[in-house]
DNA sequence: ACTGAAAACCAAGATTT
DNA sequence: AAATCTTGGTTTTCAGT
């Protein structure tokens, strides 16, 4: 027997692939881009938009979460606990920049660092609920682990985030 | 069922404490952290894990949510659909640099756009397949952006996360 | 806290490549 | 043969009283 079921789906058309070894097709982007908008949604509600029944929703969505291509969490915003400047900080390092990426991680104030070729060694995302926080948390917390050379701040005046999902890149 | 008045933070001001109408208990805290490791994990499982009843989770997540504190959706690495190597490009301007984060958002292959008070006018996260592709991005689709001046880019070499959830600050 | 309704889960079976 | 979708039955979770 075959299903009639499924008619109209204004989403995803998953026509013909003959993709081989594909990261995530088109129909598994379209259930990321639901959950992005809502990570609770449930698995029929997103089938009924994609065109797949609960149960396959389901399967992908759990094989996409194994093989680590996409997690579902609560994102907080650092506004919601008082802290409301952010800053990216670039900073220079004599020696190796790794152990001194380790501490600044473990800092209340450091959402991330990333080790960087460049004129920066480290660039740290940081927020805190105002400038004289700022200036002590660069005076006495950073500047003042083992290596650090130089720190450089740039104040969060902005921010745009990406709208959807990222997409296999154009050949 | 009554609705406490929440405080909207439209025009937040510096030196505003946010004493008065709590952001986020100690409970709600640990729901958060519940809900960063899984953004799906069951109310009952939250509650067993925090001490509350599982309608009671559900009305604080829901509230957490209501107010914008936070945001459960899935976050994809760019890793899984073949963007392998991450940068940060900082960028100067001519004139108005928010039009130009505006522009540069559109683009695939950048995550966000922030702008900054420092040397530079807007940080840039972004995802590309490799160098090659890396400078093309930057030299025939954000140097041709009108008004940028110069960039710079800082390739991702490692990256440490923050591990738990942003904790109101210390004294 | 209780209850009907919805959603998630599981194990085969069917289908397609 | 392998992978993927569907189906039907069961358990768990959800949302409103």
């Amino acid at each position: 027997m075959h299903s009639e079921a499924v008619a109209e789906n204004d989403g995803v058309r998953a026509g013909k692939r003959t993709n081989g070894g594909a990261v995530a097709d088109a129909v598994s982007l379209a259930i990321i881009e639901q959950l992005q908008e809502d990570g609770r949604r449930p698995y029929a509600a997103i089938g009924k938009a994609v065109g797949l029944s609960e149960a396959a929703v389901r399967q992908r969505v759990q094989k996409l979460l194994d093989q680590g291509a996409i997690r579902i969490a609560a994102v907080t915003d650092p506004r919601g606990v008082g802290l409301l400047r952010q800053a990216t900080v670039g900073i220079t390092v004599e020696g190796d920049p790794v152990p001194v990426a380790e501490a600044l991680a473990e800092l209340a104030e450091v959402g991330s660092v990333v080790v960087t070729a460049g004129p920066f060694d480290l660039l740290a995302e940081i927020a805190v609920t105002d400038d004289e926080h700022l200036l002590r948390l660069l005076t006495q917390r950073v500047r003042t682990l083992p290596g650090v050379r130089s720190t450089e701040s740039f104040v969060h005046l902005g921010r745009r985030e990406r709208a959807g999902v990222w997409r296999p890149p154009p050949p």
